[in-house]
RNA sequence: GGGCGCAUAGCUCAGUGGUAGAGCACUCGCCUUACAAGCGAGGAGUCGCAAGUUCGAUCCUUGCUGCGCCCACCA
């Protein structure tokens, strides 16, 4: 691309630039420009007094590539990045990525069992290695699909949740916690994967409704008979009791009684429980403590035996005729032998029940009695929740707060122990006698003590990101500007994943700083249906392909126009095309105007302006307040329609079609330019957080600065508000709207030029004349002029010369046309006008607003009604 | 089981107590030298159903129906 000429005049400067906007073409060299040039790096030395902003990212699993959902979310916050550092502020956006614990393990040991190898084979020490190398290929990936989106992170700050730094602020934090007694090692039942190994939190547990069979049995016998109903028969195994409700007069009798637990010939205790429900199936439930959560909190209660029946892959480990079977076969077996045993089982019926799955592999989860760690949230989440209940902490948009609380008011203990190798390995050592130590980060535990060998879970060291990717726990300068971040932006499927416990860590390792201001939580991408994106589905899109397609920008306004607060993103291949499109006119107007000589040097005059000008202007200024109001607010969606309006509907199909006119009249040909020059400046600076790549490519053209990154905000100017120039300009489109509608009825070419006599009959439009005959083609009447159609528009009558004939029915058609919702349009004033309450209780303005729309019509009406009675008989 | 949300044009979604909007799709006409990735014109919706509040309801209230999501230790 060349600098545009500077030549003025009639003749179009020559442009060198493409008819057409070619995205690869610009976007790899101009993101090498900007990260080489330094522009994303931020400095927490740099103007002290300034504000600053921060966000750092939500880091992306090492494990998989980036999805439409990290684009949408990438493409939210560099969009308020980079209109933040165009503002002035400090501004920082954070990379980096999350070692995601149970996933990365599953990949790698994939990639191992497809060479026949398990983890084992490999000893704990080379399989972390693996998994090493795997991170580096994984990640690089991600990294690379960053800089395709456009991401204005600053690379300096790279940061990984199992780096170094993040090692040290893990063990630092954990030591605080286990030390102020907010972390304990206890025998408790969790959930646990039998295929992944491993115990997991509450919410990594997904649940489903499945099919199952509910199966009544019959325990003890003659009097001392109780049934119980259960959807697991195989765990009778491991009963120790049978609990009743206190209350239920049925069972009174039997409380302290045992009866005989079929197959096994153990002889059980009945206990009362307020925890059972009468009214649900017998009202008698069967107590298995070991492998049952509510089961193992009645045992505790009556300090009952906890009988495991089986091992950690689920296989049946009770001695007797079922050992060894897994406990999906073991299921219909101990039902089988039961009816075996005669009139045992009662009833068998189908029974749909939500069932637990392991979030990472699907694997139905088995509540198992371990020894692990846990987090003692009930203070951490107090504080979580208050920081939002009193405001410091703000939830966008507010609906979603009810969600927040719901879940940090009812959090139960977080197990933060996992059976795994990757992953921050738990910082406490065994000493040979069982005792147990947690040394600081800069520590050395005892010789010869041993390690704990779980791993925490993948949250715990995400939940520190916000400060941790600053450098805490040391204080550094740029912990002490940026934190807290100003804003957190993901999807509201993490808030309870993660949100909640950054909260929860923030507040506990800052001293009560919450670790951001304001939570931006946006939906999911879903298809042109607003189908959840799926493999099964076939409609996943790739945003590398979107990007290789249509480029990064069509990418990022595609998304960012579907992204209103909290909902929901349907994309379409189609949209992703007119996303490129709405680029390309970009490129052409500004093309159009370097051909014309626009530029932006000098001061924006504000006297020889035409109507035109200054109605230009004042759109762009209210624009400007608009789209400012609506990034305020994350108002995504809103922002890009406000923009796409502008740019398209009224800079494209009016101001440039006008400017035409202006630049062959050499009284306004110079104020054009710079008014052309200053539009297309301030539109380029709007779209450039939501558009970086074309933006700059034709900001630097036009302006022949460095950069548009590091270019400063617009700001609105009431100034340029004109009411006058709006109003007549509006007048001035439907004029022509209105004259066009008539040539396309009647059947002109679009482009045959028209004799045609404009009387203006004093209306101010007059000085548009130029303009509207270059719109609409006419020509001025000549010599055989022949007027045989008028339209008295706004107060102007046009007569048009159709060569003679005009076709008469087309033009009754749209007179009557015309002439019936005028007449619609008067009845409904009319009767509003004629309801007295209406008009004694309602709004002045709005009275008097009808009472102008019925005089309007009429005048329609009238108007109509002579045009139709002078046309001539068909 | 608890909580929340949604129902507006063919599709996806905005929106307002006072004449229904956008994008895409659709119809017709145009290669008019910034742009056919374009230009111009046009069609299209009893704003889920019912009742209530109101001078007036797509908007507020209630009920109903149909979807969706989140949470959940009722076997």
């Amino acid at each position: 691309m060349t600098t545009p000429s500077t030549e003025r005049g009639q003749t179009a400067a020559h442009v060198d630039l493409p008819t057409k906007y070619q995205p690869a073409d610009v976007e790899g060299r101009l993101y090498e420009r900007w990260v080489s040039a330094g522009y994303f790096a931020a400095d927490p030395a740099r103007n002290p007094g300034g504000p600053a902003y921060s966000i750092v990212i939500p880091p992306p699993n090492v494990t998989g590539s980036l999805h439409m959902g990290h684009a949408l979310d990438h493409s939210i916050q560099d969009a308020l990045v980079r209109r933040r550092r165009m503002q002035g502020y400090e501004a920082v956006w954070v990379p980096g990525m999350d070692h995601a614990g149970i996933a990365t393990q599953n990949v790698v040991e994939r990639e191992l069992a497809k060479e026949g190898k398990s983890r084992h084979d490999l000893g704990r020490e080379a399989f972390v290695e693996r998994v090493w190398a795997w991170k580096a290929e994984s990640g690089g990936r991600i990294l690379g699909q960053m800089r395709r989106l456009g991401d204005s992170v600053d690379w300096s700050r790279e940061a990984f949740t199992m780096d170094e730094r993040r090692a040290r602020a893990v063990r630092t934090i954990f030591k605080r916690l286990f030390d102020d007694g907010l972390i304990y090692r206890a025998e408790r039942i969790i959930n646990w994967c039998p295929r992944c190994l491993t115990a997991l939190s509450d919410i990594e547990v997904e649940h489903a409704d499945r099919e199952g069979e509910l199966v009544s049995i019959r325990y003890g016998s003659g009097d001392d008979e109780i049934v119980v109903a259960t959807t697991r028969a195989e765990t009778m195994l491991g009963d120790t009791a049978v609990a009743v409700h206190p209350d239920d007069p049925r069972y009174k009798h039997m409380v302290g009684r045992e009866v005989e637990l079929p197959l096994t010939g153990r002889r059980i205790p009945v206990v009362a429980d307020e925890h059972v429900d009468p009214e649900f199936g017998t009202g008698a439930v069967k107590v298995t403590p070991a492998h049952d959560p509510n089961d193992f909190e009645i045992g505790r209660r009556h300090d009952l035996p906890s009988l495991t029946i089986m091992d950690e892959r689920g296989v049946i480990t009770a001695h007797g005729p079922f050992e060894g079977l897994d406990r999906f076969e073991a299921r219909p077996a101990v039902v089988a032998a039961l009816r075996q045993q005669g009139r045992i089982v009662k009833e068998v019926r189908p029974y749909a029940h939500s069932v637990g799955h392991c979030q990472r592999c699907s694997t139905v989860v088995e509540p198992r009695v371990s020894l692990q760690w846990f987090v003692k949230v009930a203070p951490l989440a107090k504080a979580a929740g208050d920081a939002v209940r009193d405001g410091r902490v703000q939830i966008h948009p507010p609906e979603l707060a009810a969600r927040y609380f719901e879940w940090v008011d009812n959090m139960h203990d977080w197990c933060i122990s996992r059976q795994l190798w990757w992953g921050h390995r738990i910082p406490v050592w065994y000493g040979p006698d069982g005792q147990t130590v947690c040394p600081g980060p800069d520590e050395e535990p005892p010789a010869g003590w041993t390690q704990d060998t779980d791993v925490l879970d993948t949250w715990f060291s995400s939940a520190l990101w916000p400060f941790s990717t600053f450098g805490w726990p040391d204080d550094t300068p740029d912990l002490r500007r940026f934190y807290p971040t100003s804003v957190l932006v993901t999807g509201y499927d993490i808030l309870f994943f993660w949100v909640a416990r950054m909260m929860m860590f923030g507040l506990y390792a800052m001293d009560g700083v919450e670790p951001f201001k304001v939570i931006a939580l946006h939906g999911m991408v879903r298809d042109q249906h607003g189908k959840k994106m799926s493999k099964s589905f076939g409609n996943v899109v790739d945003p590398l392909d979107w990007i290789d397609r249509y480029g990064a920008d069509a990418t990022r306004f595609t998304l960012l126009r579907g992204a209103n607060p909290g909902g929901d993103v349907p994309v379409a291949d189609e949209w992703a095309q007119g996303s490129r499109n709405f680029c390309n006119k970009l490129w052409n107007a500004t093309r159009f105007a370097l051909m014309n000589g626009a530029h932006v040097r000098g001061e924006l005059p504000s006297e020889g302006l035409t109507t035109v000008d200054r109605w230009v202007l004042s759109r762009l200024n209210k624009v400007i307040a608009e789209v400012d109001a609506h990034l305020e607010s994350f108002e995504f969606a809103k922002a890009c329609e406000t923009l796409y309006h502008f740019a398209w509907d009224e800079v494209c199909d009016w101001y440039v079609e006008l400017s035409k006119v202006q630049l062959d009249d050499p009284a306004a040909a110079d104020t054009t330019r710079r008014v052309l020059g200053e539009v297309l400046d301030r539109l380029l600076r709007l779209l450039h957080p939501v558009i970086p790549f074309v933006t700059e490519e034709l900001w630097t053209s036009l302006t022949g600065e460095e950069t548009l990154v590091r270019a400063a905000w617009p700001q609105a100017d009431a100034a340029r508000h004109d009411d006058d120039a709006e109003a007549l300009v509006a007048s001035l489109q439907r004029l022509v709207t209105e004259v066009r509608r008539f040539r396309a009825d009647q059947g002109l070419k679009p482009g045959q030029r028209v004799a045609a006599a404009l009387e203006w009959g004093g209306s101010p439009l007059a000085g548009h004349e130029k303009g509207v005959r270059m719109l609409l083609r006419l020509d001025a009447p000549g010599e055989g002029f022949s007027a045989t159609a008028s339209l008295p528009v706004e107060g102007v009558t046009v007569r048009l010369d159709t060569a003679g004939a005009i076709d008469v029915a087309a033009e009754r058609k749209r007179l009557e046309k015309d002439l019936a919702n005028a007449r619609k349009e008067a009845e409904q004033a009319r009767r509003k006008l004629g309801n007295e309450s209406f008009v004694a209780k309602a709004p002045e303005a709005v009275v008097a607003k009808t009472r102008d729309r019925l005089s309007q019509a009429e005048a329609d009406i009238a108007r109509l009604e002579s045009q139709l009675a002078a046309l001539p008989a068909a």
